[in-house]
DNA sequence: TAGATTGTTAATCGATTAACAATC
DNA sequence: TAGATTGTTAATCGATTAACAATC
């Protein structure tokens, strides 16, 4: 029953630029979308965009493009946006505040419902009505409140250590922000956010502007 | 003078990772490390670090491997981390002040100066010794402490005026936290961290385990 | 119907992998 | 010297672009 033809990451990692334009032009009222116009929006090419789409489903229609709405709808739902995930922050600093604050993940079905520390001074506060909690009470939390994504905004020298409960908690995704590489088990999902990374590129092509290929 | 092979952006983006496995090697006080090895951390193919490292010189000895030391000194320069850079952040809230307390970004010779914002609680206060500012006092303040990077951890509505802003000012580069593309002039460079974009691909393969191309 | 634009195949381009001679 | 491992060329693989028949 498996798929013959995989969808490549690359192709994946595009999509949720679609998904947001095509958000900004549903606020604006905007029903039909050409893959040209799209093209003009996103800085992909038309061609690659009917390609992308194409991997899912045939969602035009000769002549006219697509419908906004219908796309979006269902963008939405290959990108698993159409329901609710529980999620749990484990480090509340500044970064893990930063993420329990950001409305928009919470708007997109993401509900962060507690965060986890070990500092002291820490546990017992409140980030807009989510509780800072005891990182030794993680692993029990989790697993009676049904908690799918498990987030790391801690130093790197615990990143481990907290995967290591989010796996046996029975945690599916991690989005890890710590500056390393995590061992997981396989069926573990895992979305790194490496700064350092993104920053050092930045200063790269700072340094070596002409020296590249504009993407 | 134009170099005739310019490096793509995919070789340039493995590099930080490189960069960062050698920095935790030297630590380690290993000096020495095979194409091989690398592999085995990294979990790209020996070929493939082979090929990227030789983009940019020959590093390596036959019969021996890579120095360990001389390597991370060579990415770094690469990199353009052997220099220290001035840097703002436009945006005090959470995440501007995550950014601006993470040890990381500054021990890497990016120099976190102040920090902006146009909330008027905000102002005055300062961030571990780093003071928040007016965003009317931007341009001024860019312009007479020779910044060249501005970050950007406002909400997406402000972005594109602190992008004109610092566009105007003389920056060189922008970091951009905001869930939006920018529009700047082509010499500007921009990076961007777009958190949405990770977190939906996450959920992505959350729902599409067995739907993909693992990389 | 005529015009527009998709879906899809074929052509091109670029990136990764394999292989091995060079050489430390 | 023998063994190891690079640097580099050639082969393969995959992703992007071009082209156009299908069709709304």
């Amino acid at each position: 029953m498996e798929r013959e033809n995989r969808v490549s990451i690359t192709v994946i990692r595009r999509l949720p630029k679609y998904y947001r334009y095509l958000g900004d032009l549903l606020r604006k009222g905007i029903n039909r979308i050409s893959s040209q116009e799209l093209s003009k929006m996103t800085g992909f090419t038309a061609s690659q965009i009917r390609q992308d789409l194409n991997n899912f489903g045939g969602f035009g229609q000769q002549g006219y493009g697509y419908n906004v709405e219908e796309l979006h709808d269902q963008l939405g739902k290959i990108l698993g946006l159409d329901r609710v995930y529980n999620t749990v922050i484990a480090g509340a600093g500044n970064l893990g505040q930063a993420v329990a604050n950001y409305k928009g993940f919470q708007d997109a079905g993401f509900k962060i419902l507690a965060l986890f520390d070990k500092n002291p001074k820490l546990i017992g506060l409140k980030i807009r009505d989510i509780e800072i909690r005891d990182v030794d009470e993680l692993e029990k939390y989790i697993k009676e409140n049904n908690v799918e994504i498990g987030i790391i905004t801690t130093p790197k020298e615990s990143a481990q250590d907290v995967a290591d409960i989010y796996s046996r908690s029975g945690i599916k995704g991690i989005w890890n922000f710590a500056p390393a590489d995590l061992r997981v088990d396989d069926e573990m999902i895992v979305e790194n956010v490496h700064l350092n990374e993104s920053l050092f590129t930045l200063s790269y092509f700072l340094n070596n502007k002409s020296d590249y290929i504009r993407d």
